[in-house]
DNA sequence: AATGAATGAGACTTCATTCAT
DNA sequence: TATGAATGAAGTCTCATTCAT
């Protein structure tokens, strides 16, 4: 009993901040998608989180650290959202799967914040290194399927894996751009054209 | 010769004014490039074009004009950049002309304070017509040019020109992204793929 | 005529000047009154008054200067009004109809202006000069009308003619504050209130 | 003696506010006094209540806030001054007494700051509301007192309570302008004067 | 003579950051 | 541990003033 107590105290001492910690990156999420990316204080992540607004310098020491932290918590939820989509047929099948699952995009406001940092990223170095991570996982990913679609026959043997994955992934970054600037904006009808598009260069037979 | 001198003292006063905000233009066009859209002050404007610090403000009366003006100058500079490809064929053939001349890309600066001002766009109401006037500008001439080639048949009758010209737009779109964040990558093989693939998917016979 | 011409031209000269000066001061007086006392820029006062935004630089040389000029514009104005009161009978009901005079204040602008002169004048030496010289002008006038009153048998022997002034002007200065914050407020009831007490204090016999 | 530093250091974290409010709300009526209702700086106010420069606009978010606080701060000191006064007799003499008591006013540098106030409530709203406060404050008590001398038949029955105190306040309004422009102004025996006069209009018998 | 271009100082305001409780 | 008090630096913006035309 007492010893439940204990765990359950010395637990909720680590756990409440990691959940409040959650709770800021969120806050900070969503103001950096709304105000972009440095046009919010550090207070106004407190507020919006429910917390304190010395908190978020309490935790993360620095603007900047949060920032960071912001970058990472969304990169992490692409990998999560990637690894969710069931594997149906491999090869060229699955790549067009691949890319409707990227196009039919989750939440808007993640998509924003993700385009401020990923431009960000060109001139913030602790952002270019995490940001660039999730561009080559991105193209990784697309390329291993290429190549498992070259060897199970659904894609054509000539095709250059890496360079048809940077082609794809140019198009899904591209197709972004418009889906945040214009919420109303056909992306699917734009992803439909290109997937046609591609297996007319890349179907094999 | 004497009338040169005179008229270069006449022309003074309006002019005067005019090169300064064009020189502050720059300054900032280059700011935003080198420190992000908001990163940097007026004051640095000022010192960069060579002025006084104060300038900057008594002429805009605000940053967000100065931003806004970056904006239609770049603009106003990718139109004179498009209007410089000289016409060769039409039709396909030109469409190709156009990713290669949007790749090859003038000056990286203008590039790079150009993913700023698109990102920024999302949140501020002045800027997102701005840049949305390029989107629509930059679309609707790659639509005409299919129409072209779709006419003198060189695309196939059953593409859909506005759709193309999306997809298209948004693949130069993306590999943007790439440029900007890696000066180093290797753009110019990766719009070729796009275009041996867009040549199996639209030309004609 | 050749002369008439001329010397039209002559005085056009100076007396656009003087013009574009007045002008300008009245401009500044509204100003004043609307904005208080610093609370207007010089070029704000070229605009209103239908000039350059440069010229009252120009002319005045300083903003205090200006400020000045209005001090002693908006007192000479005073004086003219108080002469503009047509005598009839002496003594004490020359005193009631300069009290009722006073009060019945010609444009509010005019006072509004007048008293962020008053209270400036408590810390701008320049000022204080002018606008003591119309605080003495007023209470001398009353004074000499109460010594005339007493001459003409129409106010008690003993009565101090300074000190009634003093009292009868402090009335008219404080029933402005009243006037100009709320300029619904029923001062000519409080003036007559004020000369029936009058009466029955300094009236002889 | 132990309780008292517990009590001290418990105290501390609203205390310590509440302490640097109240003192930059001092410094800043001084400043008020001294340069007029704009005339001087947030970091002034700092400086002089021996904080920070920037504690000031910290605390009131803007300098208009800061203004109405003095305001309100010194209506309020007036209520406690005038709430001060003993109460001797009542009706005609005490209307005697709070003139008087009006007249040899507290702090000159308080009443400074306050006609600068009543000038710039004229412009402002929020002061207005605030001023016009003590305005009907002042002009209420006086009222009062006036009814009651009625009633204990120290003042005559057709006295008209709220035109007179309106006359009585406006002469105590105006003598203040004397006051402040030249300190050195014999208002007292101007105040005996008015009084005098007041005893023959309204004394009862 | 008059316009307005250009400077530079100064103020308000906002915040990241540090520090005390 | 967490709150918020306090600092100080920066940035935008506004103008009086000077200067060139």
């Amino acid at each position: 009993m007492a010893a439940d107590v204990k765990t359950k105290k010395r637990r909720t001492q680590g756990e409440r901040r990691e959940e409040a910690e959650s709770k800021l990156i969120e806050a900070a999420t969503v103001l950096v998608a709304t105000k972009g990316f440095d046009g919010f204080s550090l207070a106004e992540v407190g507020d919006l989180a429910g917390y304190s607004r010395g908190l978020p310098g309490h935790y993360f020491g620095s603007k900047i650290e949060l920032q960071n932290r912001v970058a990472e918590h969304i990169v992490s939820e692409f990998y999560k959202d990637a690894a969710d989509l069931p594997i149906r047929k491999r090869g060229l099948q699955r790549v067009n799967d691949l890319i409707r699952h990227y196009i039919r995009v989750s939440k808007l406001e993640r998509v924003k914040a993700l385009t401020f940092l990923f431009t960000q990223a060109q001139i913030e170095d602790s952002l270019k290194k995490t940001m660039t991570r999730l561009h080559n996982q991105a193209i990784s990913t697309l390329k291993q399927e290429i190549e498992i679609g070259i060897e199970n026959g659904s894609i054509r043997r000539d095709v250059d894996p890496l360079l048809q994955a940077g082609v794809i992934y140019a198009f899904l970054r591209g197709q972004l751009a418009f889906a945040v600037l214009d919420p109303s904006y056909e992306t699917v009808s734009l992803g439909e054209t290109f997937i046609a598009n591609l297996k007319q260069s890349i179907q094999a037979g």
